[in-house]
DNA sequence: CCATCTATTCTGTCCTGGACAAATAATTTG
DNA sequence: CAAATTATTTGTCCAGGACAGAATAGATGG
């Protein structure tokens, strides 16, 4: 009746606020020395918010590739130098335009501005034509987005509104591209889990631009029914989406299981920022595509097999 | 290296598919003798695909009220004997033309067409203006396709296209009505884990409709987040949905703590199917709307209160 | 000096089995 | 029959140990 005041979370509210799992807190809690919450009556954890919000900092930054044990019992001041300097540096040569274009997207976020948004990013896309714009900009865009998300410049409910935003510009886009019979028939989704959902939005744009069938089931589609849906829309392909965020142990155990569930002429490709980190893994009927332009080239090259056939 | 052709899953996969925690499918095999997996060499759990299927099905029924003794180590037959009976039946006393419209859309989303769906809804929505189409055809309609998909009428996929296809026309609508000067300012989005982001696009749509302004964050925001965005975008209200299947236990504590982390002078109003399990809690500060209508109500009453002041 | 291979640490996940409180059902009492 | 007690059910939490796959450092060879 009174604790509603305080301001510490349950080692639930803490799972699904900061996305560790709790059996990895704990573990923490005795290899690293950090976080060592408080206790209740019970004996039950209990995390005051400080030690939280250093948890975040933490997640954002062994999502990003660091490990654990440089920065779990770090001193305040390094974790913060650490997440501003650090970042996988993305093969990135932006020229002027491009760069003035992120900043006054940025800016925009910043203002709370979804119709100023909506407006320059509609505008851009007509200025250079959806592929470009997609491949050029917008990815990079999103891209820019999340790296201003972990400096700490942008909160993360203005990333929810970019990505209000961009979804809207491309559903539109993509509704009025559909085609119901082009070729191949791709089917498009992610993981349970995965909540990251403009990847696919953006390859299901290009797809449908160079006239192929797309069908979206939205994100978090279980194996079983990305199966059954592969089958009931007749799809050629199956392509699927990982984040940075997705744990990576998880993904070669789920693709090799949808791999036995549909048939062997389905075809699977998949992509997103969680993918590169696969670089040296094989997987029989699978097709790894850590960028959006080889997606697109794995689709002429299945047209120009299906021509020989 | 070969079970890639096993059709058995890991514990952590039947968490992902099922949406029950490794917690309770320990205890449950202990405590009911179901599920009993089958052991790998270092006696970690597989669970072959029969007993998955038979878990969600599981899963359902309790989401709908079920107490777990009373099916888990149920014989399969009593248990779809239950699936097609049970349903806690809602106030549905519906026309014949509602009717007809409800077996219609089932019937397109049957046959994948997507385009046909997107037509007739549009249609039901130019024939009776957007308040009435989304009280009276979309809220019927949307938990008609959650019955379809518990009764096993309808494959999860043709759900997420229904989606898809509500989403959209819900968009369009509510950013052709958005008033930048609104009021009040209504934030809507839901908690981490509750992926149902339909209530909230359709309460923003009436929200719009009526002269607010509504600022959409999707899905799954950590309470952290929602108190900075609402402070941000200077919110009077937030609105956040939960659906059945959100944990029960989870949301009294969200909600306090929510509720002790943004100001006292911005109201937090709760809607969705998961909230009229809670009739007989009371929490300071927050409205439960179990209806839509309701939650519309609350929003004249909050203008009434905002003139006398 | 770079590349490939091997040994070693790191790290997340899984295991058992026990405890407890909130939710629900069953019972008693006014 | 309603309200208040008591009993049962059920999900979550805890400790602490084990293990395999990933990452890293070190060794070997070209």
């Amino acid at each position: 009746m009174e604790n509603t005041l305080s301001p510490e979370l349950s080692i639930a509210a803490v799972e699904r606020e900061t996305g560790l799992s709790k059996d990895v807190l704990r573990k923490w809690e005795t290899r690293y020395g950090f976080p060592v919450p408080l206790r209740d009556k019970q004996g039950e954890r209990l995390y005051p918010a400080e030690q939280v919000n250093r948890l975040r900092l933490i997640k954002r930054l062994i999502d990003e590739g660091i490990r654990p044990s440089r920065i779990v019992a770090e001193s305040e001041q390094r974790l913060s130098e650490m997440a501003l300097s650090s970042r996988s540096k993305p093969p990135r040569e932006l020229n002027q335009n491009a760069e003035d274009f992120e900043s006054i997207i940025l800016a925009l976020l910043r203002g709370q501005n979804m119709e100023g948004l909506r407006q320059r990013l509609y505008r851009e896309l007509l200025r250079h034509g959806l592929e470009h714009f997609v491949l050029d900009t917008l990815a990079p865009m999103t891209y820019a987005v999340g790296e201003a998300w972990a400096r700490g410049e942008l909160d993360i409910h203005e990333e929810h509104v970019y990505t209000e935003a961009v979804q809207w510009l491309l559903r539109n886009a993509i509704t009025n591209l559909s085609e119901a019979e082009g070729t191949p028939r791709i089917l498009l989704t992610t993981l349970p889990g995965e909540q990251h959902g403009l990847g696919i939005l953006m390859v299901a744009a290009l797809f449908s631009l160079h006239g192929a069938h797309c069908i979206s089931l939205g994100t978090q589609t279980p194996v079983q029914d990305i199966a059954r849906a592969a089958q009931a829309h007749a799809a050629d392909v199956v392509v699927l989406s990982f984040s940075l965020v997705y744990p990576q142990r998880g993904i070669q155990p789920a693709l090799s299981e949808l791999r036995q569930q549909i048939g062997d002429n389905i075809e699977i490709w998949v992509g997103g920022a969680g993918i590169p980190r696969l670089h040296n893994a094989k997987m029989p009927g699978v097709q790894f595509c850590p960028l959006m332009e080889q997606a697109l080239n794995a689709m002429h090259v299945w047209r120009s097999m299906k021509l020989k056939c």
